[in-house]
DNA sequence: TTCGGGCAAATGTGATCACAAATCGAAGGG
DNA sequence: CCCTTCGATTTGTGATCACATTTGCCCGAA
């Protein structure tokens, strides 16, 4: 809705938004990067720039060049005709995902474990214990996204800025197909290794650490298999 | 040089391109990956969407959007100020790099080998028959192109969908940073380990194929040790 | 000669328009 | 009742414009 003639989106209105230099095509791409983690992007579903546009009140411009973006790391799909949908999950695909992740997350957080200390340890038994509540209360969205914040506060102590966005695109891949997932497996199923994790860390295990990532990864691998037998769903 | 009136590209004067539907985006991206991998563009160089525009015919919309996919996977780097450059090498950027590929690769020729045959391996000869030649010739730029395509003839045989455009990504986060490498050190040095991938496609030896792909990155990562010797600079 | 200051050119960003192709709907014929 | 057909709408794509910011360069003063 352009409200003000001026070409430019208002400066939100404040006066010093203290935002170093945030471009309309950066909250928009974070935004999606949210949507899609946290599953509210069902797989199969098309999008269009114009009505993601309409939904965040800018022009289609940004969402242009955010979608391209996300496309480019396969967390969205262009299809030969041109449009624009959340990518479908098959079989082998997820197998290829999770064998990336087992490959690329245990090293990750093994190099992390050398920057991670006491004070991580208690931040990540903050963010187990939601973890924890929503899996009780069922919530799949918020469950999502707090085993995401707690696998990256894990990650990001590494200070890889090569391996990070690898694992980051492998996330935003698996991501919207887990939130079908869990709702009709439920999320009561799931048995993470995060307690394991978190003992790691405060004993800076960095062994033990990278064992209990594989297992928290193994562990979503067997909730898909449990999936799949009461028959997986492409679309 | 819009020549026509009419808004869109003319379909390249011929009757049937058989292209599916190649965008101008598309090719404007190919043409740019194509660069960064032959190492064209010098880390450190600023790009601009009009001079690209310019230099490829095209408008600069289509630059934009290829730009953004490239920068989304860390190929091109969009500083604070908005401007594009090559991104520039740190030393424990490239190590990471190695690491990640020394992660990803061998697994990637391992589940490739079950897919190569005795066709593969005499096409790979041909492919490290102009390794050889342009590493004789010093031609630093051919070789990169032809290295890319050894490596990239066996992991596109995996089939994987997922560890390819990850594979993809830290390629062209690296080579145009050996581009310089080679202008510094010089091709003779190379002692690449594609003879013995060649035996063990032949041999259908899969264990041996991970190992040698394993065996020569480590060579690449020898070979930038002794550069680093030799004063590594990174602006 | 060297160091600022200020003006012009260049650059990324966002908006809007035109167009072709695809999609979706309803109407009509089997 | 189902399938085809045709027209209106939607959608991605590319081009162009306006604008804020930054870069680059030239000129003048110390």
């Amino acid at each position: 809705m352009p409200v003000s003639p001026s070409q430019h989106a208002a400066p939100s209105s404040d006066v010093v938004t203290q935002a170093p230099r945030r471009s309309v095509r950066d909250e928009v791409e974070q935004s999606l990067r949210a949507g899609l983690l946290s599953g509210r992007f069902v797989p199969g579903h098309s999008v269009t720039l114009r009505g993601l546009a309409q939904e965040l009140g800018v022009s289609p411009m940004p969402v242009r060049e955010a979608v391209r973006a996300l496309s480019a790391g396969n967390a969205l799909e262009i299809r030969s005709n041109g449009r624009i949908q959340v990518p479908t999950m098959t079989p082998q695909r997820l197998s290829e995902i999770l064998t990336a992740r087992l490959l690329l997350e245990p090293e990750l957080a093994f190099v992390a474990a050398a920057n991670l200390g006491s004070a991580d340890a208690t931040a990540l038994r903050k963010i187990d214990d939601r973890v924890d509540e929503s899996l009780s209360g069922g919530d799949a969205e918020t469950y999502m996204r707090e085993n995401f914040a707690f696998h990256f506060h894990i990650y990001r102590a590494a200070g890889s800025q090569v391996l990070m966005p690898l694992v980051e695109s492998l996330w935003l891949q698996f991501a919207p197909f887990m939130r079908t997932v869990y709702g009709r497996v439920g999320t009561a199923a799931l048995d993470d290794h995060h307690k394991e994790a978190i003992a790691a860390v405060r004993s800076r295990d960095a062994g033990g650490l990278r064992d209990a990532i594989a297992a928290d990864i193994r562990c979503g691998m067997d909730l898909l298999d449990r999936s799949s037998e009461e028959g997986l769903r492409d679309e």
